[in-house]
DNA sequence: CCGTAAATTTCGCCA
DNA sequence: TGGCGAAGTTTACGG
């Protein structure tokens, strides 16, 4: 491909704010946060409208180098093609030059979906306040995102049918031994805070072996829960909703 | 494009272990550690020759869809072109449906080069331990990665020039408070273990304001140290080692 | 294969 | 704008 035929395609597509693809050989350097150099090869570039540049190896879900949003691309010519990502705050430049040139893309996309994720840990926070009893029966939540002092901030607390105060952290994934040391910061805190020991409860879809340790050694509780049961009480919910209205 | 030679495109591409890039307007759906669904709109989708399979919308640094290397691919041609990517564990599904295809690319990519990155943390610590008074006169590091009980790995526990332990927690980006918390656990357990309290030393480029309050709290110090100026030292070093062979 | 910690983490929310 | 915490985090490194 001729050269000064593939930057005027590469400034024409920038300039009219397409996403543009350039398969080819090239060297990439980073200067910024951290700094990283990358010899010779094959890679994908693509560069979205908003200044997103992403640049992919043949393998892996990562891209090797990257600049996110917002940087200002710079297409130079030398002898070889020079594209140049920049970012002020923090200060950040990115370089790619180019031996070879393979082939180049652009194209003027729509895309005004909406992208909806379900059984996040937000969902299962939300599913356990509709539905406290998927905890324990008897369960009463009081308040969410509690700061435990410089602890940080509890899921939620709640009391139990015994009127004892119930710490409660939830996790989407395992719980880690880490999980556990973390719901045991806030305990101490509620106990200074209220005198007497609360109980703690982690709530996730399972927990990790190392922190099985952990969860006896603290006097820690455990109830299983997976974000796909609190999506379905979520869908419930809103079910329900829908017939009182 | 004719939808069966696009078939076909695509899936001669996947045999062949091919990078395949296809830009067009298509629907995606994700079930697995969660589940998304994402509507009609134009994306370039992106399969590797290690199954990794990237969505991108127009828009962000991130994928809006993915699956990690190892994905089976499969392209199914019902009255619409369907691509599955599928991974076993954990079972994880993701579907493109395609309702139009603006491009379709294929690409052997040959990228043999080596990624080289400068300024990790792990790079600040060795540079440290080349040359500790960087951190201060007369510092001498003992150990590094050292267990503190429960609490966690020290990243280096040295001795002053007085002769009081420091334990010294490194971080590349600016010190949260987070950071501080956790360096004082760490002294907690040593002093347990040693029946003396240490120094507490963060060596960052810099604090965040939250972290400072932190800082004076508890006593830690803080000295400040780019991973820009450890990347040099490091290099300094190098050069060092190739004057004396 | 599990566990732990880093990452140019990114991203979203909230003050 | 900075701080804080989640993420389908991913990735790398040990045991």
């Amino acid at each position: 491909m001729d050269l000064a035929e593939a930057v005027e395609k590469i400034r024409e597509a920038i300039r009219s704010k397409r996403l543009l693809i350039v398969v080819g050989r090239m060297e990439v350097s980073y200067e910024g946060r951290a700094s990283s150099t990358l010899g010779s090869g094959d890679r994908v570039l693509m560069v979205k409208p908003d200044g997103s540049v992403l640049i992919h190896r043949p393998m892996g879900y990562e891209p090797v180098n990257w600049q996110p949003p917002g940087s200002k691309i710079e297409v130079l010519l030398d002898d070889r093609l020079v594209i140049e990502a920049r970012r002020v705050k923090p200060k950040e430049i990115l370089r790619i030059i180019f031996s070879e040139i393979y082939d180049i893309g652009s194209y003027k996309l729509r895309d005004e979906a909406e992208f909806a994720m379900y059984a996040t840990e937000e969902d299962m926070r939300r599913a356990i306040l509709m539905k406290p009893s998927i905890i324990e029966d008897g369960f009463k939540p009081i308040e969410c995102e509690r700061r435990a002092g410089d602890a940080g901030f509890i899921d939620i607390l709640g009391v139990d049918s015994a009127g004892r105060l119930v710490v409660v952290e939830i996790k989407r994934r395992n719980a880690t031994s880490e999980d556990v040391k973390q719901l045991v910061r806030y305990v101490e805190k509620i106990e200074e805070e209220f005198g007497k020991r609360p109980r703690a409860l982690i709530v996730a879809p399972g927990v990790q072996r190392s922190a099985m340790r952990e969860l006896e050694l603290h006097g820690v509780e455990f109830k299983a829960l997976s974000p796909r049961r609190c999506a379905e009480i979520l869908r419930e919910g809103k079910g329900l909703e829908r017939f009182l209205e």
